[in-house]
DNA sequence: TGGCAGCTAATGGTCGTACCATTAATTGTA
DNA sequence: TACAATTAATGGTACGACCATTAGCTGCCA
């Protein structure tokens, strides 16, 4: 960068010379500059093979990687090819969900950090919302306690009720960045931390707990929401150390056959 | 594709029918569910093109991917092929970084989302890292601060130095999710806040400030440490008021020739 | 016997061509 | 005018060939 004629090589031997990933990172680079913008579409595999004065496979695993990023995406046929992507969250999560799934995390671990983000998140909402959306807060908390105070409540939607009152609240805190990291865990733990939900025990008392969490909020109280918040983590904690991990589902067979697009 | 056998088909219907994203979950699959464990290496690509009853440009498109998400690790060469890697907390951080890097935020959003990781961070570090740990963090300040003491110092190395400190600080923490989430900030924001080392006026601060931050950490002072951290950041701000963005390096040319392993 | 040079084979990296499948636009026809 | 058939552009796949790199083997030489 600072050097000008070495730059690039000095930077990144890129391990043992491999067209594809040249490709790859002039490609993102010329997204992340602004040199190409999301809507706009790349020549086609047949131009870049020329242009880049390669074979068209390496042009292909150019973009399949720059595809998995979730930087481009591929349409097939006439008017086909390889078009700007806007990220989204969700290409995070699902990189952390993956990172979960190898490497199990301890579920103290979590919890450690979603109080952590919530705490703060808290204090910012009170100090920057609006009244309204406090008060729209309070309404789907008060929504959310009704659900979970049925006999048979719908948990799928009860989970989801809950992560939008969290995502809520992250926007309510006017910080894109803690809002991108909520949206991140929301999404990627999906599968992890709704057993709080599931014993009838815990449910109501969280519910209880979310609202007058709301209500501290709407009522500008940061030590009573904190407080709110500290108990809900608590609980979690309690519920978490009573539930055990069930075993995996039976492995399939790997290496067989492909189907094709006959 | 979706004749046959429903049961796969309908978990993800793949847009449009790809041979590759296949055999990419599939071999995806056999490394989350342990059937591939780190470590182990795949079949050579010229088998898995026949286990697999596809061609060889199919198989490396699916090794690209799951390269690129970090679950696989290619040599060349005899005994070369792919072989399964542990997933790191880069890998996540890598995500996250990119999807910030897509979208600009303001500086005062960035410094504020920093400043409450590092203190929850250096309050952690506090707790749970060994003596030994921190003594090493206090020593690699003194250098920083050596380093930034010198007429001409070389702000590139500071930069470096400053990131490695962060990186080691989040370490300390033992928590992965502290240590992903600075991680892609100190991926993504490289350039970005470094303007606190080119001032002159600020450079010695801010040092001298992180050696104070690290000798609080090493004495067990969370207190004293925080307030050092909140001087930083206020150091920071005052800094970024200052200082006006410069517009972006000239553009280079896209779609030239890929240097080739001659 | 020991060590080093050179050879060998396995393997990823690249190229090129050919063909198929899909899709939007065009053209032709009722 | 509406609908059907054709066309052309484009990604998806297959196959075969050759190069570059690398670990291990072979064998010569000191």
């Amino acid at each position: 960068m600072e050097t000008t004629i070495p730059s690039e090589t000095v930077f990144l031997p890129v391990q043992g010379g491999r067209a594809s990933e040249d490709i790859a990172l002039k490609l993102e680079a010329a997204i992340l500059d602004g040199r190409l913008t999301p809507g706009e579409r790349l020549p086609s595999e047949r131009e870049m093979q020329v242009q880049f004065g390669t074979g068209r496979g390496v042009v292909r695993e150019a973009i399949q990687v720059l595809k998995q990023k979730g930087l481009l995406e591929v349409r097939k046929g006439a008017k086909g090819g390889a078009y700007v992507r806007r990220l989204e969250v969700a290409n995070v999560s699902e990189s952390l969900a993956l990172f979960l799934k190898q490497r199990p995390v301890e579920k103290e671990q979590l919890i450690e950090f979603r109080e952590s983000m919530d705490q703060t998140i808290t204090l910012l909402a009170i100090a920057r919302a609006t009244p309204a959306e406090k008060t729209r807060l309070l309404e789907e908390a008060e929504r959310f306690a009704g659900l979970l105070r049925k006999p048979e409540p719908d948990l799928a939607l009860a989970g989801e009720v809950d992560r939008q009152l969290n995502i809520m609240l992250a926007r309510m805190a006017r910080s894109p960045l803690f809002e991108w990291v909520m949206q991140a865990l929301q999404l990627g733990l999906s599968s992890h931390d709704y057993a709080l939900y599931e014993n009838p025990l815990y449910r109501e008392r969280a519910a209880l707990n979310w609202r007058d969490t709301a209500l501290s909020i709407a009522d500008n109280e940061p030590l009573r929401a904190l407080s709110y918040i500290g108990r809900h983590y608590g609980l979690l904690r309690q519920c978490v150390v009573e539930t055990q991990d069930l075993p995996a589902e039976p492995e399939a067979p790997l290496f067989t056959d492909v189907d094709l697009p006959s």
